[in-house]
DNA sequence: TAGATTGTTAATCGATTAACAATC
DNA sequence: TAGATTGTTAATCGATTAACAATC
C-alpha cells in the first residue's frame, strides 16, 4: 500500500504560476489553437520552456513527445488541479464598496465561484439586493453557512471585526477564507486563508516607480 | 567616481516583504513599542530573524548592536525605500464597481496615495462625484494627466480597452500602472506595471482547499 | 524512419538559514 | 566590563535552467 495517495509537496511558486497557465491556455483556445509546444508557450508567456515542462510534470505527463500539449486538455487538467472544475459556494462579509464590487465581479461565476449572499451589520443595507445578491444580517451567518454548504468566505470588513467573526466561523464547514482585511489571518482545522493586501500591492508599485529609470 | 549611485539589485522576494515589515512596525508603533530585536520581530511575523537582518541590510544598517532596531525610525526608513514618504497623484480608469471601490478606499490616502479623478466613457457616470471624486470623460485623460502631474493610473476596464488606452498613455508623464484587467501588460519607457489578478488569487485559494486536509 | 518535443536527470543559480565576529 | 544583538560571511537549501535520453 505504500506510495498510495502519497502527494508530492508542490511549492508555492509553482501554484502561483498555475492560474497564469490556465489563463494563457484559455486565450489560445479562444483563438482556435489546438496544440502548443512548451517552447511556443514559453515565447508567449515569457518564461522558460524548461520551467513549463517542470511545472506540469509535477502533476503528470500531460504532453506527448514530438507533438506538444493539447491546449484544451491541458487547460482542463490545470483546472482540475486548481479545483475549478466544480462550483464553489461563497459568501461575502461586508457589503461596502469592496465587498459589493467583488460580489458582483462578472468573472467569478465563469470559474465556478458563485457568491450566494452578502452579510452586513448595517440596517440600511440589510434586505437590499446588490448585483442580484441579497444582503443578510451577520448574526445569521453561521446558520446560513451550515445550511447552504458554503465553502469560502470573503472578508471585506475591518480587521478587529474580522478576527471576531473568524472565531465564530471556526466551527463551521467553511474550507477557505479570502481575506482583504489589513492583517494576516490563520485558521485552525485545515481552513485555509488567502490574504490579499491591496495597499501592499500599491506600495510595491510605488517602490518600482521610485527605483526604476535609474539603472546602474 | 566609480561606485557612486551604484545600486545593488534587490530581488523581488525582498521587495514583496517590505510592505509587510512596514505594516507590522506600524502596529508595534501603535502599541507604543519603541525598540525591537530581529528575533522578537521574527516571532511576531513568523519569519526567521536572519531573514529580517539580511533583508534590512540590503538597504543599510538600520539597527544597533546590543540594542536592536528603533521601531519608529525603521518604519520611516522602510517607508522611504517604498517611496511612500511623499504623496502620489493617481487616477482611476473605469468608474464601475471595482474602480469606484478602489478609488474610495479609505486606506490609500493614509499612505499618500491620492485618487484625483476617475475616468469613464459612460455618459450616465460622467459628471457624477463618487466618494468625493469626480468622474470625467476618458477623452480628456491625457491632458488631465499632463496638467495635473498624475503619476499612477489604476486600470479597471476590460483588457481590450485597457490595451488601447495604455498605448495613448505611453507619451504621458505617468510612471506606473496598477492593472486589474485580465492580462499582463508591459509598458515601454520605464513605466512600471503591477498586474493584480483577483481571479487568480481566488484560484490559489481553491487549490489550497482542494489539496489541504490530506497530508502525506 | 527521421524529426520533434516531451519527461526527467544533472548543473547552476539564487534565496534562505546558520554562524559568528564586530560592536554598541 | 559583560551581555546582547547586529551586520556580514559561510553553509545550506530550494528553485530554475540546461541537457539529453526516451518516445511519439
Amino acid at each position: 500500500m505504500e506510495g498510495r495517495n502519497e502527494k508530492k509537496y508542490i511549492s508555492k511558486a509553482i501554484i502561483n504560476r498555475l492560474p497564469r497557465y490556465y489563463r494563457y491556455l484559455g486565450e489560445l483556445k479562444a483563438k482556435g489553437v489546438e496544440r502548443i509546444s512548451s517552447s511556443e508557450l514559453s515565447n508567449i508567456m515569457k518564461v522558460t520552456a524548461s520551467q513549463i515542462r517542470q511545472d506540469l510534470n509535477n502533476f503528470g505527463g500531460f504532453g506527448q513527445q514530438g507533438y506538444g500539449y493539447n491546449v484544451d486538455y491541458l487547460q482542463e487538467e490545470i483546472g482540475k488541479i486548481l479545483g475549478i472544475d466544480r462550483p464553489h459556494k461563497i459568501v461575502t462579509v461586508g457589503a461596502g464598496n469592496l465587498g459589493s464590487a467583488l460580489s458582483g465581479y462578472q468573472n467569478f461565476p465563469r470559474y465556478g465561484f458563485n457568491i450566494m449572499a452578502m452579510f452586513d451589520n448595517d440596517e440600511a443595507k440589510i434586505g437590499k439586493v446588490i448585483h442580484g445578491i441579497p444582503v443578510l444580517p451577520v448574526s445569521g451567518i453561521v446558520d446560513y453557512i451550515n445550511e447552504n454548504d458554503i465553502e469560502i468566505v470573503i472578508l471585506t470588513i475591518p480587521k478587529e471585526a474580522a478576527r471576531e467573526l473568524l472565531h465564530e466561523l471556526e466551527g463551521t464547514k467553511i474550507k477557505g477564507v479570502w481575506n482583504f482585511a489589513h492583517t494576516d489571518f490563520e485558521m485552525p482545522g485545515g481552513i485555509v486563508v488567502e490574504n490579499v493586501h491591496l495597499s501592499e500591492s500599491l506600495m510595491r508599485l510605488s517602490y518600482e516607480i521610485a527605483n526604476s529609470g535609474e539603472p546602474v
